[in-house]
DNA sequence: GTTCATTTTCCGTATTTCGGAATTATCATT
DNA sequence: AATGATAATTCCGAAATACGGAAAATGAAC
């Protein structure tokens, strides 16, 4: 498990991702083990957040996330609500196509992406795609929708991570033939992904912020066999016109 | 202006509401300004929350909300929205009440409640009641009935605030007449208010959080003279129906 | 009432924080 | 390009705060 950082302000700000990831009411005891945090010094902190409000006590000796917290989560969402704006979209999407379509939210500094929307086909053979599940960066069309706009840095540092593909086991694509994978991407607006081995198919185009920072993707995912019925160039199209909506309504919300 | 308080952990989540709350670009003097806090002690601070990826930075030297910051408020959104979750309760009561129907929330730490969300009435005739606004604690239905639900020494925090309203300017009623006013309002469960002189009729009554904390309330205003067509009770009953819905809803959230 | 687990306080040490001043970077203007 | 104005960033010594193990207190369970 990795340590938490020093210094008061560095570990406010990551004990706050622990909190707002966590239940709705915990203990000292629980949140020190899952921060990694000392007791003693895990209670200094939570005195903070007491005193700003951001926590609060419950019954007995129970802590929960404080109503300041929420007000803050509200404010923030309030000017822009990324899977919010993304469900009309998708389902438009699902029923355009029938194909299930979802919004994955990109975390920069976990350098993770995660399924955050999902608006299912009404087909009867569909792969089960779970909300929260975690995408890898470097295989699907989910992933590489999102790692093609990553800074050059921030791609380096994705590609030395796991180098076996979460689904299949596969190897990662040789570099070269990754970074040639990336650069056809971002020309084309898209990424593809057709696995008929694991019988898989995908179409993804990324989400951009005001920075043109990426906040994600929209995808659409659907049993390879099935790729072939579509016009796939038309499917691409769709998609690429919704995340592009979607970078546009982030866009207005942050200028 | 407040001074900031001392001490890094203090300070971050000090600082975090301004960010929330303030522009989706910033820049560190524009913020120093604020949050009243030097330049230099802000800018450590800002390194602390870049670190975590809460606050990123844009084109040239300005400072915005990180993706963090969002995928946090997203998560603490996603298991309860108070504001999402009265929208559907407060059309309601418009469509069968034809008035105003208004939710608050309250702050705990900055002892205030705001209109988080409206629903007009169809009628020409109303006032403008503006999401965002501030809603004294001591003065109307909205407050009230907020106030008869905070903790006595909450209470008593309030009443040593401002002794004037801020409509009409009236004086706070007397203290004894005041607590008998809120003692009336926990039984009954909800609060009614009736001035002629300016117009304004209200009832609301409290939404609570698990832990029966209170998290705002739900209300109906209308021009006095409105009122007496209504049947009131009914009306009341109507109200208490939302807000405990609401707080049902609140509840099996953080349960 | 007693026990056990958990939280909270205590406290000496060592690390951070603090903020004014100096420096450097950025931007607008010529 | 060069200049000046403005703002951001770094520096640094003094002082305050954070740190966490250990002890004390609390409160839950029996």
């Amino acid at each position: 498990m990795a340590d938490p950082p020093r210094g008061a302000a560095d570990r406010l700000a990551y004990l706050l991702k622990f909190i707002a990831n966590g239940p709705a009411r915990f203990s000292l005891g629980e949140l020190a083990e899952r921060s990694n945090l000392p007791a003693s010094s895990l209670h200094r902190l939570l005195q903070a957040l007491l005193r700003a409000g951001l926590v609060e006590r419950g019954a007995g000796q129970e802590y929960r996330p404080g109503r300041e917290l929420h007000r803050l989560a509200s404010q923030l969402i309030a000017s822009f609500d990324l899977t919010r704006s993304a469900r009309p979209l998708l389902e438009r999407l699902v029923e355009d196509w029938h194909e299930t379509a979802v919004l994955c939210a990109y975390s920069p500094t976990l350098r993770k992406a995660h399924i955050v929307e999902v608006v299912m086909t009404p087909h009867p053979l569909r792969y089960s795609v779970d909300k929260g599940g975690e995408i890898a960066l470097a295989w699907g069309s989910l992933g590489r929708a999102i790692l093609a706009f990553l800074p050059p840095s921030e791609i380096e540092a994705v590609i030395r991570g796991p180098t076996v593909g979460p689904l299949t086991g596969s190897p990662r694509l040789p570099r070269p033939e990754l970074f040639a994978e990336l650069a056809k991407v971002r020309t084309n607006g898209h990424s593809r992904y057709y696995s008929p081995k694991i019988e898989i198919a995908g179409i993804a185009a990324p989400v951009l912020g005001h920075g043109a920072e990426i906040l994600g993707c929209i995808g659409v995912t659907m049993p390879s066999n099935r790729y072939q019925l579509h016009r796939a160039d038309n499917l691409a199209v769709a998609i690429q016109d919704s995340a592009s909506e979607l970078s546009g309504l982030a866009a207005i919300a942050y200028s």
